[in-house]
DNA sequence: AATGCAGGCAACCGCCCGAAC
DNA sequence: TGTTCGGGCGGTTGCCTGCAT
């Protein structure tokens, strides 16, 4: 039993939007909102299927989009959390405030790409193009069972801690985790720790660092990208909703 | 100036998942 | 429990533009 198409193919545009209907549909949101897609295009007056205009909307009109190019620490950013998640773009948008999971797929395929391979790295694997292959150092993180555990292979050795069950990976776009602005005074966080990586090994600013460690010697705990405590994942940085 | 080619990117397609019934 | 529907995601396509010849 198929399902239904989305939407009734025959009477609906295709390609490149208008600015006519851009404006349509920008006009319809602002006044009604995001709602259901399947009927926004009839109540919008618009000739366009309903993830059409969810997808136009999302990676193109939105007012809160960035675009433009890609800085330095952005391109950094999406190497490691590629290197992290793979092709997750949405989860990589997650940490990328402004920015889409098409706009990322696509920058990542244009520039990303090339400029790894132009380093003698390979984009998929993250690692040298003439390293052997080899069993090297891998992450695994399993959420099978009850109990989250991560496991930490080095090389032949393992270790695998317990860790906290109810990992949140439910994800949305909003500000990343931020600090409270009393606690780290006037001065402004790096770009690291304004993407909620506090404690990061990206972290210039160190006010974030200094921040929930007070009982821990701060420059002794290895935090790790994406808030990998000794290889630990730091599911609160993760945590979006 | 005309043509061919490659790169960049917006948009589409098909599949998956969760909610509702 | 099974089916339908809406929304979301990743992969892919195809158009547009700029550059080289």
């Amino acid at each position: 039993m198929g399902r239904s198409p989305c939407c009734e193919k025959a009477h609906t545009n295709k390609g490149a939007w208008t600015k006519e209907e851009d404006e349509r549909l920008i006009a319809y949101i602002r006044a009604h909102g995001e709602g259901c897609w399947r009927s926004l295009p009839k109540a919008a007056g618009l000739l366009r299927c309903g993830k059409s205009c969810r997808l136009r909307w999302i990676n193109y009109l939105r007012p809160d989009l960035k675009r433009g190019n890609f800085t330095k620490d952005e391109d950094e950013l999406i190497i490691k959390l590629h290197s992290l998640l793979g092709n997750k773009w949405s989860l990589i948008a997650g940490r990328l405030p402004g920015r889409t999971d098409n706009e990322i797929k696509n920058y990542w395929n244009t520039h990303i790409r090339r400029k790894l391979l132009n380093r003698g790295i390979d984009p998929v694997t993250h690692r040298s193009i003439n390293e052997p292959a080899q069993e090297v150092a891998s992450s695994t993180i399993s959420f099978t069972d009850t109990n989250m555990k991560v496991k930490v292979e080095e090389g032949k050795d393992l270790e695998t801690e317990e860790r906290c069950p109810d990992l949140n990976l439910e994800l949305r776009i909003s500000p990343p985790y931020q600090l409270n602005p009393e606690e780290i005074g006037a001065k402004s966080l790096c770009f690291a720790c304004s993407l909620g990586l506090q404690n990061s090994k990206d972290c210039s600013c160190k006010i974030g660092c200094n921040f929930g460690t007070s009982t821990e010697n701060s420059s002794s705990v290895g935090y790790d990208f994406l808030g990998m405590k000794n290889g630990i994942l730091d599911y609160r940085s993760l945590e979006m909703k």
